[in-house]
RNA sequence: GGCCCGUUCGUCUAGGGGUUAGGACGCAAGAUUUUCAUUCUUGUAACACGGGUUCGAUUCCCGUACGGGCUACCA
């Protein structure tokens, strides 16, 4: 068996959308197991819909999750160019063969004209019952026809739908699918402004850059049927692609699939990455800027719709290959889970390397003025990573590994101090300014023995200590963290804790 | 409305003519960690409904209901 093709072809509309993102990676999968190409087409046909920025958004995106096309806008390969705009002559001449060869034809009337048509009648369509009675090639004299294309009139060309016709579409997910031809609509083909339309576009290239199988979403199996008369038309059907219409992403709660609006609505990302629109209602937030790695977007995508069977559920982006198969896409839509988004980041942050969560870490931290090297970096994500679901928590939910105690939990204040400990502590601060050597292991051996030697018990100094090192009652290990602080802040730390903690008291005992 | 697709725990799903219908998220309880989190254990919870076919259907077939998609000179 040849090598597969397949492409990923998204409109630059906007920003992509994360299902968008799953489409593209069970291609990727998909032509990765077989050793096979996965191209990016960008499919701008619409000039009304057209909005800048949005091809690099989609490039972006790819790039950020690891899906790197072997071809496509901005990655070379041998079927270009790889931008639908730039192919517009091809399909002009592609358009007019098919009209040759007698499969279209030419249809002079006007959107408006339509329009009022079916203002006037309900369910009108362009088709074979109504196609006799209207503007075009079929239905006009072969002299005015070619009289008002010399003189430039608009017109489009359609698909000649002949009915009675059964057409089979063997789908690998979900088996054969039948349509009745009598049923379908003329589509238009090539718009009055030069553009083809999708299912032109789509069939030519498909066909031009040899594309093996065409794996997109459900909502594009109606017009698949449409699909299948092209290649007929062209004489393509040999090599007519194999369909794999995959299930829609369903909003999180109640009906209908997940859309942009879902995001601000139930505070969850549901694009990849931010998308700054021209008001604040076209602008997003995306799953990078709130803190996910990539891959476990991957991870958490891949099992939206799909499963290997058996009981893993973490796989690398090379595992998924290796398991990835069609056959096991399901057929029914995927709710969108986010709090299972949310675990497979925690899983993910929690098994990466200290190393690589600092370089995540690092764009964050110097956004709040952090000024710390890479290793004490790589130290924060050591102790923190076990206690955080999203990247921007290690400066959030840890930030004072990074800066002084900015308040101090009242109420674990008030339950473990007393008076009685002040002399305590101060002895305690005297012991940390100078203890050798100074880590964790150590110190905390020091630490307990200077607290049985004070007649106290762990439990009434320890809760404190951790008080004065992070103002919470949650966190890392004591000890650990007073290691990565560092002798001189812990003692600091220490000395601003009993300053404060005097004072408390006070009030505590008054009020 | 018409055409097409779908329906296993709340969610993502495995499974498949005879199973204690499995896993994961979530939730609950317990253990460990003198914090929190992690980890571990346990628990909770499902085959939409009605007819067939069959010795036997969650599994196969047909309906119904419900959900979804498409029905543009948008993709």
């Amino acid at each position: 068996m040849t090598k597969p093709r397949v492409r990923f072809a998204p409109s630059p509309t906007g920003a992509l959308h994360i299902g968008g993102v799953r489409t593209a990676l069970y291609n990727y999968l998909f032509a990765k197991q077989q050793g096979g190409a996965f191209i990016l087409r960008i499919e701008d046909t619409d000039q009304n819909r057209y909005v800048p920025g949005a091809e690099k958004y989609i490039i972006e995106t790819l790039r950020w999750v690891g899906l790197i096309p072997d071809e496509g806008v901005d990655f070379d390969g041998a079927y270009g160019p790889y931008r639908q705009s730039d192919r517009k002559e091809i399909y002009q001449k592609y358009a007019r063969e098919l009209v040759t060869r007698g499969r279209a034809y030419y249809a002079f009337d006007t959107p408006e004209a339509l329009e009022v048509r079916r203002a006037a009648e309900e369910n009108f369509t362009y088709n074979h019952l109504t196609r006799g009675g209207l503007t075009n090639s079929l239905t006009l004299p072969a002299a005015e026809v070619q009289h008002r294309l010399d003189a430039g009139e608009p017109c489009v060309i359609r698909l000649l739908v002949e009915p009675g016709q059964a057409i089979r579409i063997n789908d690998l997910i979900r088996g054969e699918v039948v349509f009745q031809s009598s049923e379908l609509d003329d589509k238009v083909l090539l718009k009055a402004d030069g553009m083809p339309t999708y299912h032109l576009a789509n069939i030519v290239d498909d066909h031009l850059m040899a594309i093996t199988h065409v794996i997109r979403g459900e909502e594009w199996l109606p017009s698949t049927a449409h699909h299948v008369l092209l290649y007929e038309g062209f004489g393509w059907q040999d090599t007519m692609p194999q369909f794999a219409h995959l299930p829609l992403i369903l909003k999180p709660v109640g009906n209908g699939k997940l859309s942009k609006r879902d995001g601000a609505k139930f505070g969850i990302p549901v694009f990849p990455l931010e998308w700054k629109g021209a008001t604040p209602e076209d602008s997003f937030s995306g799953f990078r800027d709130t803190g996910f790695l990539p891959e476990a977007v991957i991870n958490f995508l891949a099992l939206l719709g799909w499963h290997p069977g058996g009981e893993q559920e973490i796989f690398s982006l090379n595992e998924l290959i290796a398991a990835f198969s069609i056959e096991h896409i399901s057929k029914g839509g995927a709710r969108f889970d986010y709090e299972k988004a949310r675990w497979f980041n925690q899983k993910y942050i929690q098994a990466a390397d200290n190393g690589v969560l600092a370089t995540h870490i690092r764009p964050l931290a110097e956004a709040k003025g952090y000024r710390v090297s890479d290793a004490y970096l790589a130290q924060v994500a050591g102790l923190m990573k076990e206690r955080v679901t999203f990247l921007p928590d290690f400066v959030e939910v840890g930030y004072y590994l990074f800066e002084s105690v900015r308040v101090y939990d009242a109420e674990a204040l008030h339950k473990k101090w007393n008076t009685g400990l002040s002399p305590v502590f101060e002895d305690l601060t005297d012991l940390v300014a100078t203890f050798e050597p100074f880590n964790g292991v150590a110190l905390e051996e020091a630490v307990k023995n200077f607290i049985s030697a004070k007649g106290l018990k762990p439990g009434d100094v320890l809760p404190l200590l951790r008080l004065a090192l992070a103002g919470t009652m949650k966190g890392p290990a004591i000890f650990d963290m007073a290691e990565a602080l560092g002798q001189d802040e812990t003692a600091e730390r220490l000395r601003r804790f009993v300053a404060y903690a005097g004072k408390n008291a006070e009030s505590a005992v008054n009020g």
